[in-house]
Order: C-alpha cells, then sequence, then structure tokens
DNA sequence: CGTCCGATTGATGCCCTTCAAAAATGGTGG
DNA sequence: CCACCATTTTTGAAGGGCATCAATCGGACG
C-alpha cells in the first residue's frame, strides 16, 4: 500500500481519509457509521488533526466557552472538576480515542478541565461543524449520540464505583476498567504504565492517596499484580476481576493455601 | 385522538399545541428552542401524552431495547441499577419534566429500570422519530444535545455528592438540590414530601438507610428542617447549603455562640 | 552526589456500618 | 371508628475501615 499518493478524488482519496481517521482514532466516530466519501471527505476538512500538547498542558479550562471536541490520539488526560475551595475532583481518565469535551454540552461552557497527563496529542472537531454536518448524515447524528451515551454509561459506572463499595473493591475494579481500555486503545492488558498519580487515583475514587497505595501493595501481597511505582503488571485477571464485584464476602471459606 | 377544535392550520393549532407541550413538560425539550408550527406539529403526533403509570410500575426494565424516552408529568420515578448480586444502586430520582430513559442511548439497551415512586404519569416519545424529526430540525438537534449534556452534568454532581464527602454533607446537598428541582417543577421549595423512602436515598447517597435518617434528626435538632416521616420543612435553606460545601471546617474556629 | 517529588508504610482516632429493637406510619378489614 | 398488621422510620450500642498525621523510602533529574 502506497503512503503518499496524493490523488485528489476517487477510491484512493477515501483510503486516505480513512486511514486518517483510523490512526487519529475518530474512527469510533465515523467509522463504524459506515460513512460514505464525501461525509468523511467534509469531516475530514473540519478536523484538526494531531495536534501535539504537552504534559500538564490544559486542552480547556473551567469557563471556557466549547468550541471543539478533543479525541486523544498519543498520551493520557484528565478532566477535573476544581470546588471553590480548591479540592480537585478527577471526574475520569481518558485514553487514546475517547472524547474529550463534552462536559460544556450542558451549558455550553466547560464545567471541568482537561489536563495532559503526559505528553499528548489530540484531534480537534470544532462543535458546531460537527452538529451541522451530523444533521445531515443520520449514522453521524446516531453515532454521536451513541457516543454521548456511553459516556453516560461511564459516569453512571464510575457512581456504581463509589457507592457502597470499600476500597478494594474500587482499586481493584480501577486497576480491571483501566486494564480493557488500554487493551481497546492498542496497548497491553496486562502490562500498564500508570500515567496518573496516586493522587489522581485517589481524587478519582473518592479514597486518600495512602489508600490507594495500601490497597496496590495488598494486591501485590496476593499475588494478583506486581507493582512498581506506576508500572503494574496484571498477574491474575480473574482473581483482579472476582475481587472487583464483591471482597467482603466468602473471605475465609473458600480460602486455599496461605490465609 | 382530538379532543377539541380540530383546526388543521392556522394560529388556533399551534397554540394548542404549545399549551399541550407546555402541559406536559415537554417544554424543555422543544419549547426554549423555538420551535415552530410544522414542527410542533409533527412532535405533537409523535408523542403519546399523558400515560398513567401506577405506584411500582416500571417504564422499563434492564435489557429492554431502546423505545421511547419518557418526560415525567405527575408523580416522581426512580432509576435503579440492580447488580448481579441484587443489589440496588439508585442512579437518580426522576421529578416532573425530568427525561427518563437516556440510560439506553449508548447501547440501544436500557440497563437500568425507571420505577414509579408513586402514582404518575409520562409522556413517552418514540426515539427513532425525533432522533429523525431532530435531523430537520437545527433547533431540536441542539436542544437534545444540551438536555443529554445537562444529564451529563448531574451525573458528575452525583458523582460530586459521594467522592469524600461525609454523610451530611451528602444529606445537605440531596435537600438542597431535591429543593431545588422540586421548586422548577412547580412545587414548593420549602415543604417538600419525599417520594422516595430512606433506603432509596440511602442508595443514592452510598449510605446506610440509619444514617440518613440519622442525619435528618440531626438537621432537625440543629433546627435547619423540621421532619415528619417523608414530610420535610426546610427552615434555613442559607443553612442548608452552607452545610452541603463544608460541613468538617471551621466547626470551632470561627464558632460563635454555642460551642 | 544531592535535591525534590512521589510512593510507601506505620499509628491513631473517628465516622459510618452493622446488628438489634422500639416506635411510628399507613393501609385494611372487622 | 378502631383494631391490627406490615412496612417504614427512628434510635441505641459496638465494631471496623478509612482518613489523617507523620516519617521513611525510592527514583528522576540537574
Amino acid at each position: 500500500m502506497d503512503s503518499s499518493a496524493p490523488a485528489r478524488h476517487g477510491r484512493l482519496d477515501l483510503e486516505r481519509l480513512r486511514r486518517n481517521c483510523a490512526r487519529c482514532s475518530l474512527h469510533r466516530l465515523c467509522e463504524p457509521a459506515g460513512i460514505g466519501a464525501s461525509e468523511l471527505e467534509r469531516l475530514d476538512h473540519v478536523v484538526r488533526r494531531r495536534r501535539p500538547v504537552a504534559r500538564g498542558e490544559r486542552l480547556f479550562h473551567a469557563g471556557d466557552p466549547l468550541g471543539a471536541l478533543f479525541v486523544g490520539r498519543e498520551g493520557a488526560f484528565k478532566t477535573v472538576l476544581v470546588s471553590e475551595d480548591g479540592e480537585e475532583q478527577v471526574l475520569g481518565f481518558h485514553l487514546p480515542g475517547e472524547l474529550i469535551g463534552l462536559d460544556a454540552l450542558g451549558s455550553g461552557q466547560h464545567r471541568c478541565e482537561a489536563v495532559a497527563l503526559t505528553d499528548a496529542s489530540v484531534c480537534e472537531v470544532p462543535y458546531e461543524r460537527l452538529t451541522s454536518i451530523a444533521m445531515q448524515l443520520p449514522e453521524l447524528q446516531h453515532q454521536l449520540l451513541r457516543i454521548i451515551g456511553q459516556r453516560l454509561e461511564r459516569e453512571q459506572d464510575h457512581i456504581g464505583m463509589l457507592v457502597r463499595r470499600q476500597a478494594g473493591e474500587r482499586i481493584a475494579l480501577f486497576l480491571h476498567g483501566l486494564s480493557r481500555r488500554v487493551a481497546q486503545a492498542g496497548g497491553s492488558a496486562t502490562s500498564l504504565v500508570l500515567p496518573m498519580s496516586r493522587d489522581d487515583i485517589g481524587h478519582f475514587l473518592g479514597l486518600a492517596l495512602e489508600t490507594v497505595s495500601r490497597g496496590f501493595s495488598r494486591l501485590q501481597d496476593e499475588g494478583v499484580i506486581q507493582v512498581s511505582g506506576r508500572r503494574v503488571e496484571i498477574l491474575d485477571a480473574d482473581e483482579l476481576e472476582r475481587m472487583a464485584n464483591r471482597e467482603t464476602d466468602t473471605p475465609r471459606l473458600q480460602a486455599r493455601g496461605s490465609a
């Protein structure tokens, strides 16, 4: 496959566009919807591709007007809600391929800020243009609604993580979910390098950073994971998932081997 | 089913439709968007109005395909996520004028169930028809996206309620938020009759029902509210809001009067 | 090699959960 | 109208898990 053919029209052009979208992880937005050539071309003209973002840089701040949605391409982000007393609440982490900026849909202004946890790059889609194109493409409209709906599901899962689950459960749930998402983004499901600090994880899970650290250590003692700073190896994914669903029951009934 | 003037065109028809929408609380969906006559007419033909729902009845179950969105008209609902072990997680409460059913947008299937807490009635909007009309009405599309975005905000507020806030804070936050919403739905902001049980509130706030009850009693002791079963009078809304934002600080530093 | 920031580990206190029982509420039928 | 029951709510007592304070450890970087 040639990588540089500058064909202007025909299949070659479409191929180039599709390739770009697939690389840029925008495929979640347009590819599964079966969008045709002309539509892709329009999207392509609208999307600002592969904008680099330095670690610590913000895609937007709280209060910024909704200008564009972002799709992570490389690196990782967190979205943070800062309360008036300076307390940070981490709303989510965002891996390549995931949409950032939906928090402004309700009011037209961002209510949280998106911070790059590592050096990163994003694709940028002007919101107004996206919606106006969606007006004419049923597939794109449905896809957009579906993606927003999936974000709703994620928020609900986040709530489920926080409600009446104890620390070990939340941490297992977090690692398990992160592993799946890293795999979906093209990484290894068992060998992770966490882009976020223990403090960030704590502010996401509603736990003190020390509790997160202790939880990691405990999982390591039990042989489920191996931790070295931000490097995490998942040794027993099944057990991890089991702990994620209820840690409190059968702590000694089915105990095998050492206590 | 027309019950009155069968006018086909002209202002009368439009007025009737607007009235219906306003009464039906669908105004949040179409009225502020400045929708014109023909569009309202189309919406009107699509909406099944004022369907009664008995207490305990479900609008949908987990796993049901996404058929329609609902707008509460009278009464109250809760949406509940039931985990495999039978544990209930209350995702939200829904007052008149609020949209129910968005949980299915991501997958096309409902993941929670919507239960009527009281005898109630709803308007029912077939989802496919709504989106296909939205394709042709920029205002409606934007309004739809805005409403979904507002739901996202609510989920995030819910998360903020759960993370690192202690019981008294969550309960004050809950009462304060409910008061505002009841007022928005046309009720009294200070005199509430809770449609949900202490258990429901507990499953929403991530607390044991006993803790909720104790929290109410404590607020009463402090003269902030007056409780009698499910009847709650808010005596000091300012103080309630203050407690909602940080209960733990300045308990004795800036203490005035009694310790 | 020394500094700095993040991660780990320890000890203590407290808030909330849990178990338990009494009290109140609401609906039903005599 | 009142008695009766089921359900919900309130209140009490005890124990545990997590936050907090504090110190040490470890790696990254100049």
